[in-house]
DNA sequence: TTGACAATAGTACGACCGTTCGTATTATTT
DNA sequence: AAATAATACGAACGGTCGTACTATTGTCAA
């Protein structure tokens, strides 16, 4: 790893931390750079733009993502428990110090849903792959036997990352105590609901 | 109505156009002055500061809001009507041409969900509020029967308000057809479970 | 019609924005 | 050790931001 590299690295663990709490427009070049103690220059040198420093801190946010939420659940038995591990890790993740103003992603998408460009196409395939692992996840279910043969994945998919949704604001506005247990009821009753009946 | 209150009132309608595409950091005096055709200095003079802009549009966009989706609601018969007239009208509202980019306090939730000061307290104090309409609808229709008597209304507000703020995401960013389907068959399976069992 | 005051415009400010440029320093390769 | 590429810096650019002051215009009751 050329030092280049690792300061990539560093800027952008910096950058994420900085767009969790003040978004990827509020993410701004100079006072990132002071944060790290570097010089803008120095800092800009890196990226080339802006948008394309922010499309990295995208990336990296996905990264991210995919290491604590997707992947983690992804290695639980085929099944029920897959589905369930998705919306388990998805819940801690949105309480995660790491990022300490939440997820990054989420705040990207209310912000950039009404300014198209390449960030907005980016940030619409990251919730578009997102949206198709529940999917997956649920449909392998129905496979297994473990979900009712006739349930509407897309259904069950909209309704799941809704709640995910929900839960940020509730947690992390109004950050009422009760919303980790609300959220967890909340999927919970969902997965039941579409378990095969016995 | 004097002069003053009706440029105010011509600034602020615009202003909400404005904060509702591009956020409540987005909204800038500047080009806000320029849309109406009036100078920065002459539309500034009507707030005193952009945070009392700010303020400004949040209640003008609460006032909107209970136009259109509360008071709606609460003409119906109290009880099952008035709860699913609710999520209904909120439906409608993330539809709305009225607002180009969506619901402005949603957006503004989660931009200022890591900044404290007055503007967030403002925030927090519009979504409990709807999250009391929501609570008491529910449990005055608990009240009237149409509601199981053990239902959990925090609970039920949680989820109902979820799933409209997921529509929102599944409908401006991702843009996807099915979007509105979904948050009805949501919002109704949701009415339905809390139904009395007959 | 005039006088008082509300409403708007004009101008200027310091701070910060993203970006560019030339240059110095440090790594890496030859 | 020399040559070359990678990395970082400081200064400066044109713009826009919110805000402060002063001047001008418009409105409306007496």
């Amino acid at each position: 790893m050329s030092k280049g590299e690792r300061t990539r690295a560093a800027i952008l663990d910096q950058a994420l931390a900085m767009t969790s709490t003040d978004g990827l427009t509020g993410l701004t070049i100079g006072t990132l750079a002071d944060r790290l103690g570097m010089s803008k220059s120095g800092l800009f040198a890196h990226f080339g733009s802006k948008e394309q420093l922010q499309a990295a801190v995208l990336e990296r946010a996905a990264e991210l993502f995919a290491d604590t939420v997707v992947r983690p659940a992804l290695a639980q038995p085929r099944g029920l428990p897959r589905v369930l591990g998705l919306f388990e890790n998805w819940i801690a993740w949105t309480m995660d110090p790491v990022l300490p103003g939440g997820c990054p992603i989420q705040a990207a998408s209310i912000e950039f849903d009404d300014r198209p460009g390449p960030i907005q196409d980016l940030i619409v395939k990251q919730q578009e792959d997102m949206r198709r692992v529940v999917i997956g996840a649920a449909r392998r279910a129905v496979e297994e036997g473990h979900l009712r043969a006739d349930l509407d994945v897309e259904q069950f998919a909209f309704e799941g990352i809704s709640l995910c949704y929900g839960f940020t604001q509730s947690y992390r506005l109004l950050k009422n105590p009760k919303s980790e247990v609300w959220a967890r009821n909340a999927v919970h009753g969902l997965v039941d609901r579409a378990r095969v009946r016995q």
